[in-house]
DNA sequence: GTCATGGTATGATAAATATCATAACTTTAT
DNA sequence: ATAAAGTTATGATATTTATCATACCATGAC
């Protein structure tokens, strides 16, 4: 990880747009002069579990995971995070440490804003604070409600699931290359690492998708919804 | 469901305290004057799904669960809330309308306040907004942390966790009316009510606990701690 | 009372999923 | 370039869980 220039292009922020539109010049300034642009490579490690929670971040651009390291090894993702979403919502205003981590699936650039100086423009912006709970609470709902639609489904409408989710929330195309290997999409559904290959491999045979190892081509999106929607 | 009288005893409340602390006092009047209390019967309706959120809502003694319905009428428990829990924190800052039911497992009383009066709160005293945001965050995290502890877990696991739960975060007691029947448990767990049933039956069977209908005592404490952190 | 209904309970069986084993292929380190 | 380690892949098998069937008991409706 390195740190960008200090020099920062807040205009072109879409955060700027979705949060400061509340918030005086002035104010907005100080953000943007005291914040801290950060630069990782893919695989990097962002925030480490039990580590103190010092800013509040959200991500620039790239592909972040939000994760639990598991005794056994093998790990639990959370969500992926994708740019202008906020890479430690939870915990960041109720908790003191990270109950999770944070990595880069791709080259990510986050953006670190000073905790303590978001929460005095809560104190002294009502707006802002309004706006920033809507947010937080919107993020939040998403993920409980996601991870109930995720728990009916068999290993098959998972991985449905999962492949329409990057082909139409973080790619917007039928062809992609998987930012996680077979075993973080287990991690990512709760399921086998074995049997997410076994899945996908069913599904090319069935010629729903193609597969060249981590790029997939969606074939058949209809089939695939349908499975994703059924089971 | 029925309106309690509305005089109410502000200062007895623990939400009073818990959230009220920082609201100068003509406010805090505004609010008991304007709040309404509703009294539920064991079984009622307090949140239907789809409706719209008009109001902040607290449990102010009872017990209550959050549910999805499914289409095939086996719906999904989202979490139990004890008193001073807020019913509607999910979505109440984030939505227009409730994407979950809530119903009484006990004899329930809620308290109601102005929705929009809670809003201008926020907006007018920065203390609050924090406070209420702080809540907010450590609730849905709480739901998310916990809901991905049972995914981990086997059948058994998720079992003696659920009892657990009731003996030490609901009642504090090892012997305890069970406020769910076992479909509920179920649904609360994610696996069929058959498996449920069968699996009180071995922990009895094992002597780990005792069971008669809905009441149920813990008679290993330790074992079945046990088995819901390895299980 | 008795009839229907829903909850609890248990067994038998089927289906889904995990585990174990092995192999080919890729990437990384040296 | 080669070895080591990790990833993808597939088969065989074991385990877990769901489904189906049945029975018993309690409760409320009539």
């Amino acid at each position: 990880m390195k740190e960008a220039p200090n020099k920062c292009d807040c205009e072109k922020c879409d955060v700027r747009e979705m949060f400061y539109e509340h918030v005086e010049e002035q104010y907005t300034e100080v953000v943007c002069n005291t914040k801290i642009e950060k630069i990782f490579k893919k695989g990097d490690v962002i925030i480490e579990e039990g580590k103190p929670i010092e800013s509040f971040i959200y991500l620039k651009s790239g592909l972040v995971k939000l994760f639990k390291h598991g005794e056994d090894k093998k790990g639990q993702i959370i969500i992926i995070a994708k740019p202008f979403d906020f890479v430690n919502l939870l915990s960041v205003f109720s908790d003191t440490n990270y109950n999770y981590s944070v990595t880069a699936l791709e080259d990510s650039v986050t953006c670190h804003l000073d905790l303590d100086y978001i929460k005095d423009m809560i104190r002294t912006n009502g707006e802002f604070a309004l706006s920033i709970m809507k947010k937080i609470s919107k993020v939040s709902d998403t993920i409980i409600l996601e991870s109930l639609t995720v728990r009916k489904k068999n290993i098959h409408g998972r991985v449905a699931y999962i492949l329409l989710f990057f082909a139409d929330q973080i790619y917007e195309d039928k062809y992609f290359e998987l930012p996680l290997n077979r075993r973080e999409i287990a991690e990512f559904i709760g399921k086998t690492t074995e049997n997410v290959i076994r899945t996908l491999s069913e599904f090319r045979k069935d010629g729903i998708i193609k597969i060249f190892g981590k790029f997939i081509e969606i074939v058949d999106k209809e089939k695939l919804q349908q499975i994703s929607d059924f089971g």
